[in-house]
DNA sequence: TCAATAGTGTCTTTCAGACAATATAAT
DNA sequence: ATTATATTGTCTGAAAGACACTATTGA
């Protein structure tokens, strides 16, 4: 250990300032399509591209705290709205390069959210809107958020298998379709609705219902549906597992 | 939004600084008991509390990086041997108060160690220790460590769950009966021997066979095992489930 | 010989998935 | 009437867990 470390190890002034940032893979459901939130950077670097929302940690916050503040800011959204957007911690990403500027390491941050209201440009932003999931392969963008999106839609159809979070995309009272539609936008693949059906209301605690029916049928007919709001339990047991990926598994 | 937030948005270094480190929930089996490595601190804040090994993240470090050096230093551990270890990101903690000097955002790491051998302190330790987990509640942690220790141990039990991991615990080649050991003390259970054996050797690419046996049996008799080496799976499909746990899951 | 462990066989229950059937409501 | 959707029923196969059994080896 040289001299420089030495001192380090009391004193983290020694090695040059590092920044933490919380940013934020905000996914919600449009239009029976997976959206993801971006805003395009109005400053180098990458001016003009897209870019998760985020920016740096105050002194005062927590990192989830920052992260929901950053959402707030870019989705004008407050109070009971914002109250039901589920966020929490997905990773952090520090690689010393990232950043051209300087060392910054990113508290990256999922969120679910109900469909929300368009978007509105924060300070460092010319623009910010939800960009359909299926878009994104041909949009290029800044620094490594291209690799932090990968992971959180990784870790959003992972959270869906095991959690009740699923219902955090919907309003407070849903039907059964309406959480499978949740669960095949999300996951990509059509699912049996008499089976899902089965399954949602056999796993205790994911749902409770609300005694209501929805006050007319499907748009293109078909029965009153019956009403559920999420139940209590935090974890789906048995879960409900995405159709066999062999192929991711190796 | 205030000057000085709106400046810093532009330029971090308006705001005090942070400091980032790395720390290690490092795991090990030793004895049938699972271990935690910890140091006992030799600086306040804490001096003479156990705490966590970790450190300054340096300027040219990985995440990842900084926590296998900080894991290196603590185990006095190189080369073949610390390449064996796996080492994953946990979680970043930050909240504004957690370490009285400054602000520091933690990015706690995971660690599964075959056994090895003693620890060695480094330079902010006077002692560093690898203790049995059984015996933590006794102990009073630094900082918010008791929390990252506990997010540690659970990821830890769900990942043996879902991961081929437990083989990390292990020697190269090692017997079933010590794999289930591994389970077994990870997640605090007995396991049924004959069921677990027929499950293990079921799920694709899990372990493979050396062709070998033991050259003894077990120290109060039985037959030479088989054995095996970790198999090529990153996945366990289907998974090895933890035996029921409504208890956890509301 | 006795006790402990490895490994296999069998049965029951649970659960996932395929498929069918019935009922209801919009057009 | 036609069509779409909600909901329930039935069957099959995979898998988990309980239990029993045999074979092997150290003490």
């Amino acid at each position: 250990m040289n001299e420089q470390d030495f001192l380090a190890s009391y004193d983290p002034r020694a090695y040059p300032a590092v920044a933490v940032t919380a940013d934020v893979v905000a996914l919600t459901i449009r239009d029976n399509a997976l959206h993801l939130l971006l805003i395009r950077r109005a400053e180098p670097p990458y001016a003009g591209h897209w870019a998760l929302p985020g920016g740096f940690v105050r002194p005062d916050e927590d990192l989830t705290t920052a992260a929901r503040r950053e959402l707030a800011e870019e989705t004008g959204l407050g109070g009971d709205r914002l109250r039901r957007v589920h966020v929490e911690q997905l990773a952090s990403y520090g690689a010393p390069e990232r950043d051209p500027r300087m060392r910054i390491v990113s508290v990256a941050h999922l969120a679910f959210a109900p469909d929300l209201p368009d978007a509105t440009a924060g300070t460092d932003a010319d623009e910010a809107d939800w960009v359909p999931v299926a878009e994104l392969p041909g949009r290029e963008l800044a620094f490594d958020h291209r690799r932090i999106v990968d992971d959180g839609l990784e870790r959003a159809r992972s959270k869906l298998e095991y959690t009740p979070l699923a219902t955090r995309f919907l309003a407070p009272e849903f039907t059964i379709g309406e959480l499978r539609a949740v669960y095949e936008t999300v996951w990509g693949h059509p699912l049996h609705a008499g089976n899902f059906h089965r399954k949602v209301l056999s796993v205790p605690g994911f749902v409770e219902s609300t005694g209501a029916n929805t006050e007319r049928g499907g748009s293109r007919g078909g029965p009153r549906a019956r009403l559920y709001r999420a139940g209590d339990a935090r974890l789906l047991h048995p879960a409900l597992l995405r159709p066999a990926r062999e192929e991711t598994v190796r």
